[in-house]
DNA sequence: TTTAATGATTAAAT
DNA sequence: ATTTAATCATTAAA
């Protein structure tokens, strides 16, 4: 469809680009100038449509005069990028990735690339999907380069003193109200989201283990006491540690009715005891030094923005938090070669790349992962999308019929083998990773654990707010 | 490799 | 709009 010119001869250029466009064999005009055949790789690139990205690409000459410009350009790059990401062609794609600085705006999708490609060498090299932990260790041993990352970490796990503050209050009140919430907020440098979510999942865990508790004891009541259960009741320590079953010491009797109108429950807390009033002037010092490692949320592909994924909130607190992912460490192992030195290190003429092998469409990931956070699939898109910018887009195709290069879709090898995923029944693991329950539907659970998998739908991801890294 | 702890997200109920 | 229950995902530790 796209060819909707004359095509072929037509050649283009209305504007007859040059004085002298030399022979028709040369329907590529080398007068293009780098910005031309950046816009060209940018309207190519929004409209999902790799394999003609992949054309374009190949039809710039080698030789082009400003050849040493083009590369430069973070445009063609993150063509290139592209490209050999969906063609199977790891090593070069990283060597992209490691030699050149990309500004924020491309880093979601590089990184996202970055880590997939990652993913999918790791997933074959072991013959099964990989679990949530398994691409955890990938994305330690392949960091985040910096040319594509900026150093931002999340973090994951709160300040201990947070955490202490958390408690304290959650003693009093469970049930915070908004107003709280904010007060916590601010005198812990959470988001007055995270506290809710703090005390949502203590709520959750606290009721967990009372029922536990009280399932244990009545089922077996043989051994007998067991555990002094939750009450802080003698002064003791509580404040520490176990977190499980912090206050709520009454027992939740009547299940379903956590208590209403927590007041500051007369018990004596044992040397926390009669917790001040929540000290509401002090003022944490909200830098939280610690940020633990961060990590890559969830990329979702898009052609164009570049939604977080889930644990990123919108939560960024002040501070360091930009919501960024991955750190690196500052002494990563490896450099400008590291682990894969060699390949980075050729890539001579970055227009020269191998005939480009596009996976079957499906893009990103023809593998069924759970949907609600794979990449999409940069490429789909229905091909529908018009190059939104009409004399660019005649000119890509008038470029990429001309020479209409090797291309194919065959399929590609790389991650393509037909996975059996066959997920261990047995292993408890079953949960931490669904990415292959899909397929096989093990009844498993009793059953609702499908859910989640849903829909492989088009583009039913709305559109994620594009927002990559530091808040802007 | 597996498990545990913990923060975040989602769907349904209210 | 907020809560609960279920579940995910990230990490650290076993």
């Amino acid at each position: 469809m796209s060819a909707v010119a004359p095509a072929g001869t037509g050649s283009a250029t209305p504007n007859n680009s040059g004085p002298i466009v030399p022979a028709p064999l040369f329907a590529l005009p080398l007068s293009f100038t780098v910005g031309q055949v950046a816009t060209v790789c940018e309207t190519l690139e929004e409209s999902g449509d790799i394999e003609r990205l992949a054309r374009f690409l190949w039809s710039l000459p080698v030789a082009h005069p400003n050849i040493q410009e083009l590369n430069q350009s973070e445009a063609v790059l993150r063509a290139r990028a592209i490209v050999a990401y969906h063609s199977g062609h790891f090593r070069e794609l990283y060597a992209i990735l490691e030699r050149h600085k990309f500004t924020k705006d491309s880093h979601g999708k590089l990184q996202a690339m970055w880590l997939e490609a990652h993913y999918q060498e790791a997933e074959k090299l072991r013959g099964r999907p990989l679990g949530p932990v398994d691409k955890y260790r990938v994305r330690k041993k392949f960091p985040l380069p910096r040319t594509i990352w900026d150093g931002e970490q999340k973090t994951h796990c709160f300040k201990e003193r947070t955490r202490s503050l958390l408690r304290e209050w959650y003693l009093q009140d469970p049930y915070p109200n908004p107003g709280k919430k904010r007060e916590l907020a601010g005198a812990t440098g959470l988001t007055p989201t995270q506290v809710g979510n703090w005390f949502k999942n203590r709520r959750q865990r606290d009721r967990a283990a009372a029922a536990k508790n009280q399932m244990q004891q009545q089922s077996g009541p043989g051994s007998g006491s067991q555990r002094r259960a939750l009450s802080p009741g003698p002064g003791g320590s509580d404040s520490e540690d176990s977190d499980i079953s912090l206050g709520r010491t009454s027992p939740p009797s009547p299940a379903s009715s956590p208590p209403p109108t927590h007041q500051p429950s007369p018990v004596p807390l044992g040397s926390l005891g009669p917790l001040p009033p929540p000290p509401l002037n002090f003022r944490f010092d909200s830098a939280q030094p610690q940020f633990r490692f961060a990590h890559a949320p969830a990329f979702k592909f898009s052609p164009t923005g570049f939604p977080f994924g889930p644990h990123s909130p919108q939560h960024n607190h002040p501070s360091i938090a930009g919501g960024g992912i991955f750190r690196l460490a500052e002494t990563s192992p490896f450099q400008a070669v590291g682990p894969r030195g060699d390949l980075g290190s050729r890539l001579p003429d970055p227009l020269g790349l191998p005939p480009p092998r596009l996976h079957p469409h499906k893009g990103l990931l023809h593998h069924p992962h759970p949907p609600h956070q794979l990449t999409e699939g940069i490429s789909r898109l229905s091909d529908g999308s018009r190059l939104s910018d009409g004399g660019v887009s005649r000119l890509s195709d008038s470029l990429s019929e001309a020479h209409s290069p090797p291309l194919m879709a065959t399929n590609l090898s790389v991650t393509g083998p037909l996975r059996v995923a066959v997920p261990s029944p047995h292993t408890p693991s079953s949960r931490g990773s669904p990415p292959a329950g899909q397929h096989t539907p093990q009844g498993h659970g009793q059953g609702q654990m499908m859910k989640r998998i849903v829909t492989p739908p088009p583009h039913p991801t709305p559109p994620k707010i594009h927002r990559p890294f530091s808040p802007a």
